[in-house]
DNA sequence: TATGAATGAGCGTTCATTCAT
DNA sequence: TATGAATGAACGCTCATTCAT
């Protein structure tokens, strides 16, 4: 792992974390074992690491969404396996994958954050769901539904569960396959 | 209005326009028209007042939300009328509603902040959710659900729906009127 | 005196001494006997310190010029007197003078500064040897020359007369009454 | 043109530019085209580089001063090629010359520069003067004037006149050319 | 000769907090 | 109760300099 890598690995789990607010970038080059000038070497600014480490993990997830649900045979069924690889995404990365929410535009981590580009990386999140619920309107596997606004609601959904799990100080158990059915119930025919 | 409740307004104000981070103590004292020293003053901390601008907030919603599904004749309906009066709510408050989300446990505004007493004043409003589902189960208006795990999906819908209006750049119309028939399809038998 | 005035001469001093990148806000603080925080406080930013710090300068020297020149009987007369108490006057302050150098639009010291508005404080200066020159060539004591271009030659001179003698390694003696000849001689009719 | 003189060439132009605070080691690297380090590896330090830089244009234009002056019958009308050469001078090279500005003994760019050598530098160029002072005086074409003392004044005219040219937010029209009547006026007999 | 990754001291600035009045 | 002067730790960031390759 090369020392540009080894910063970016750092960043994503402390803003994972601490947030934006409460990482600072001694920790980020502490944590990665560099001195901080290096931080600032690869990455220019705060800022610019912060939405490189969101960016690159959006990516990632939008990748293995995208395979995940290319194989199913309704889009009810698509549905199912997309929430359920966006849960299982999100254990096992979990260390990492917070930085997502933090620099989410439903995030209030950063007011100056620049909304617009992230936006555009969670347009790709909920285009994936939007081309389910197509899909399975289409299919008749889902009710006729709005389909932007519903989008919306399904997300909501998943990242609530995955707030609740990853920020509640009580644990729920099934809380994952809750948010499935929950899911599923809602929008199915 | 006395200086002490100028102040406490003015935090509302300012933590839910900029977040906690983005709130400095010298912006509290000057929206509120007092010196500095007075916020100290009177809430001793950043992080205390900002805690009791949440709490005050929440007390105030419960509140409502109490009233408001008290007079229901079945869990179902009174499902739909607390996510309808939780939603107006944030419209009535959009100025100081936010500030609500950012000291909700589930956020990650500031990780500084004592979860275990935040958490407590969040769990009567899931409380409340979770009197509805069982008294809707019991009426048979409602499914036979897993409680808890049920109302934190509900509450994440909600919650998923304000944060997408409060902070999407693009606007979603009829966005609130469908989290409530999101919810009702999802738990009402 | 107050810190806040103690913060200034500090300030007046050090850039004199050292120059705009030379002088650190750290050392003012230090000098003036106050916490670095205070200096933030009253004067905002190193820029403005040294705007501040400059400007009050200019203003005192312009007053004690226009005052020096204002009983006296010809222009050319007048002229002399003006040479000699500006460098009389970097002589009684020759701890904070080279500051106005150093925030002079003749100086580089630092680019960044605002030039418009140093430029229209060194205009007063530049006006009242204009003033004074008109008035030599009205009264005859002064030959017929081009007023603003000289009135440049004779600042030049002067201030070519001051930083010799801050600046120069080696001393010489006379150069102050020197100069004063050389404008003279060069001007007056 | 090698490397070593493109680094040369370019620090030339961005202390000129920017003054030695302004310019870094990077800007410089950048604009010859090459690797940070090699800028090390040729000049040692930033400083030395700016030394350098400084004493190259000054034995230049030293070199040209002398030529200029070698075929004049008489000391005043040195003196009067002199000024043109000199300011004629800094037109040819308005890209690199004021780097000697910020070079300069009078200069407060850098407080850290080794003085005795820049000043030794100079002395060149005073002595030019001084020497040409020397002449006209014996010749009778230059009136019998304190020699050093004189040598300075004149030195400041010019720079007076350079600085203002090159750093007044305003443009003077004639400055050069009265610049040299000014001189001239001033000590030819 | 030539690169650019890597270092770390130091800078300007912010801001929660304290305290004399 | 009310002020705002005063503190100082900590932050993001810059940049001259070093050094392995």
């Amino acid at each position: 792992m090369t020392k540009k890598e080894r910063i970016l690995l750092a960043a994503q789990e402390l803003f994972a974390r601490y947030g934006y607010a409460g990482t600072t970038m001694k920790m980020v080059a502490e944590q990665a074992g560099v001195a901080s000038g290096l931080v600032f070497h690869y990455y220019e600014s705060k800022e610019k690491l912060f939405m490189v480490a969101g960016a690159g993990l959006i990516d990632n997830m939008v990748s293995v969404l995208h395979d995940a649900t290319s194989e199913t045979t309704s889009g009810c069924e698509a549905m199912g396996v997309f929430v359920r690889a966006y849960l299982d995404f999100t254990t096992e990365h979990e260390k990492t994958f917070p930085t997502i929410i933090r620099c989410s535009p439903f995030s209030d981590d950063n007011p100056d954050l620049d909304r617009e580009r992230i936006a555009t990386k969670f347009l790709d999140l909920i285009n994936i769901i939007e081309d389910l619920l197509r899909r399975g309107i289409e299919d008749g596997s889902i009710r006729d539904l709005p389909v932007p606004q519903t989008a919306f609601m399904i997300y909501g959904v998943i990242v609530g569960a995955v707030r609740t799990r990853f920020l509640t100080p009580y644990d729920i158990p099934g809380l994952y396959a809750e948010a499935r059915e929950f899911v599923l119930r809602s929008v199915c025919a």
